[in-house]
DNA sequence: ATACCGTACTAACGCGCGTTAGTCAAGGTT
DNA sequence: AACCTTGACTAACGCGCGTTAGTACGGTAT
C-alpha cells in the first residue's frame, strides 16, 4: 500500500472537479458557491482514498504551521526529575490537542548554543513559542518579542515586555520562611533549587528567604546558604554539609525545590535525626509525590499545570487575535503545611 | 526588522550567483565544481543577510522532514508523576540533538482517538516514530510496520515484527519477588502499576509475580492482587484496602511501580506500620528518587534513558539505512536492594 | 436582442526549495 | 581544423497546496 502519497489532484480526478474545488470544500472556504451534490462527491472521494493534505505543502502555501514549540534548558541531571515540566506539559498538551495542534520540543544543553529555538522560528516551523525559565541574559529572546512573534514565557524575564505565565517566587519563599519563623526557629538554613545562574526564579526565591530573617531582625548568615542543583542528590550534599558543622547546626531548612528537599530530608534521616523534631523541612512547587514522603512535606503549592494551560490560552491568542498587546499573568501559590515543618 | 523572510534568492543576488549555487554551496552537493571564491562569496552572503531556509519548503522539495515524533498514550493522572517519560525523553534529546534532527510530541487522550500519531505520519510531517508503551490492540501500528514506515517501539507489542527497545517484564518481576521470598516472605501482595487495559507491561509483571510465587509453592491468591493507576494516591488506596482487612494482612507486597509504592509505603507509615519490619516492600522502575525515600526503596532498576537513547539511534538507522530488518533489543534490568526490603 | 447578474466552477500563479539537464568558455586531442 | 573534455556555473521543473482572477452559462431585466 501507500506507494504514492494520495494528493488533491488524486482526490480532485475522482470526483471529476478540478483542485480548486477540492481546496474550497475541504477547506470550507467562505464565500465560495459549491452545489451540495458536488460537495458530496469531494467528501466523498477524499474519505475513500484516505486523502490527508500535505503538511509541508500547507504550511509552503502561506498558512500557519498548526504547530507551536516548547523550549526548556536543559542542565545536566535534571530532566529525570524534571516534575514542573510534566506539569506544565499536562496543562499545555491539553490545550494544544483541544485546537488541534502540535507540539514541537526544543531543549539544548544548557550551553553556549541554548539559542536552538531560534532556528524553529527562522525558519518558521512554529507559529508561537512557549519558554520555560528563561535565562535573563537571553537577548534574543526579547528580540524575538519586538519583532512581534508571538512568545509566551513561564518564569519571568525582568525588564522585558513579554507576555508571561508567573508566580511571585520571592513573596512566596518569603512566606515559607516565615512559617518556619512562627514554628519557633532562628537558625534557618537554605538550599536553593540550582546554582545561581541566570535563572531568576532561584534569585527570587533566596531573595524571599532574606526578607523574612530581615523582618524578624535575623541576621542573614552566608554559611547557612547552600546551593542545590534540581537533584535530591544535590539537596543530600548540601544538607551533609550543614550538618557538618556542628557550629552552624540549623533548627529548620528551607529548600527552594521539593526534589532537593527529599535529598536534604534523606540526608538529615541517614544521620539518625528527625525531621521535624530535630530539622524542620520546607519545600517548593508541591510535586505529587510532597505528601506521600516520610514525613510528609510541608511546601508551596505552584499551579504548575495551570501555567502550562494558560501559557497555551495565551500563546493562541497571541497568534490568533494578533494582539500586540503583552499580558503577564501572575497566579497564585499557597503553603501546604505538612508533618515536615510542624511536629504530629 | 525581519519583515520579509530571506530566501535563498536573495542570497543568490547578494553573492551575484544562481539559486541553483547557493543551493549547492549551502548544502556542500557532492559532484559540483564551484570556485573557492564563489563559495566563499555564498557563505558570506548567507551569514550577512542571517539566512535560514524555509523548513516547509524543504520539505516540499526534498524528502526528509528531519523531525521524528514521539508518541504516549496520556492516561488520567499519569503524566505528572511520568517519570519512564522523562528519562526516556532525557535519553532521546540527546541523540535528537546530536543529529540535528525535531522532536514531534504527540500525546493523545487514552481514549479511542488514540491513533493520532497516524496523521502525523500520513501528512509526512515527521520521518519516523517512537511509541512508548503501545497498546496490544493497536492494528494500525502493525500496519506502519508492514508499509515500512520507520517505528521503534518502547514497550512490547507481541506478535508484530516491529523494532523495539524493552526489557523483561516478566523475568524482572519474578525476580524482586524471589528477593521477598528469599527473606523469608510468604504472604506477598501485589500493586500493579496500572489497570489491567491493553498494555502489556502491567500483565507481564503481573506474570511474574505469579510464577515467583509458583515456583515457590504458594498459592496465588486474588485478594492480595490490587490493581494500581500510576499514582501515588492510587498505591496509597490499594494498600490501605490490604490493610483494612486483617485475614489478608501481607508481610510484604511487590508494587510495579515505584511512584505506586511511595503511595503505599505512605499508607503503611499512616498506620504506625514500619516499613520493612512490618511490611517490606519492593517497587519497580528505580525513579531518581528511590534511594531518598525513607525507608529507601528496593527497586527493580529500568535502564530507561538507555531506552531512550537506543530506541533514537535505532529509529535513525531504520530512516537512513533503510534497513528493513526489524530489530529488536532487550535490555538488562538489576534488582536494586534498599533498606524498604531488608532491616538495616 | 442586448446587457446584466449570480451561480458553479477552473486555470494558473506563487510559496521556497532541491535537483536535473543543460550552457558556455577554455583548454586538450587526434 | 574538427572534436572531445572539463570546470563553473544556471534555467527551469516539480514538490502539493492555497488562492486570485477569471470563464461559462442559464436566467432576468431593459
Amino acid at each position: 500500500m501507500a506507494r504514492h502519497h494520495v494528493t488533491s489532484r488524486d482526490v480532485a480526478e475522482r470526483a471529476g472537479v478540478s483542485r480548486t474545488t477540492v481546496s474550497f470544500v475541504l477547506n470550507d472556504v467562505e464565500g465560495t458557491k459549491i452545489s451540495d451534490e458536488t460537495r458530496q462527491r469531494v467528501l466523498a472521494a477524499a474519505k475513500e482514498l484516505g486523502y490527508v493534505p500535505h503538511a509541508a505543502a500547507q504550511v509552503l502555501a502561506g498558512q500557519r504551521t498548526r504547530t507551536i514549540g516548547l523550549a526548556f534548558p536543559r542542565a545536566p541531571h535534571h530532566l529525570p526529575t524534571h516534575f514542573f515540566l510534566l506539569q506544565v506539559m499536562d496543562g499545555l498538551l491539553r490545550v494544544v490537542q483541544q485546537h488541534g495542534l502540535r507540539l514541537l520540543i526544543d531543549s539544548p544543553d544548557d550551553g553556549r548554543s541554548a539559542r536552538s529555538y531560534l532556528n524553529l522560528v527562522r525558519a518558521k516551523r512554529i507559529d508561537g513559542l512557549i519558554m520555560l525559565d528563561p535565562r535573563s541574559d537571553d537577548r534574543a529572546l526579547r528580540g524575538l518579542a519586538e519583532d512581534g512573534f508571538p512568545l509566551v514565557l513561564i518564569g519571568d524575564l525582568p525588564g522585558g515586555d513579554i507576555s508571561s505565565v508567573d508566580v511571585d517566587n520571592r513573596a512566596a519563599a518569603r512566606n515559607a520562611v516565615e512559617h518556619l519563623l512562627s514554628c519557633g526557629h532562628r537558625r534557618i538554613a537554605c538550599i536553593t533549587n540550582a546554582p545561581l545562574s541566570s535563572y531568576t526564579a532561584t534569585e527570587e526565591r533566596l531573595l524571599g528567604y532574606r526578607d523574612a530573617l530581615e523582618a524578624a531582625g535575623i541576621a542573614y548568615d552566608d554559611a547557612l546558604v547552600r546551593y542545590g542543583a534540581y537533584t535530591p542528590q544535590s539537596g543530600f550534599n548540601c544538607m551533609t554539609g550543614l550538618l557538618n558543622d556542628v557550629r552552624l547546626l540549623p533548627t529548620a531548612a528551607f529548600v527552594a525545590s521539593d526534589v532537593v528537599a527529599f535529598g536534604a530530608m534523606s540526608a538529615i534521616q541517614r544521620r539518625d535525626l528527625r525531621v521535624p523534631e530535630d530539622i524542620a523541612l520546607v519545600g517548593f512547587d508541591d510535586v505529587p509525590l510532597a505528601r506521600f514522603v516520610n514525613p510528609a512535606l510541608t511546601t508551596v503549592r505552584l499551579p504548575a499545570t495551570e501555567q502550562g494551560r494558560l501559557a497555551g490560552k495565551l500563546l493562541l491568542e497571541l497568534i490568533l487575535n494578533q494582539l500586540e498587546v503583552s499580558r503577564r499573568i501572575l497566579l497564585d501559590t499557597e503553603l501546604i503545611v505538612r508533618a515536615s515543618s510542624v511536629p504530629g
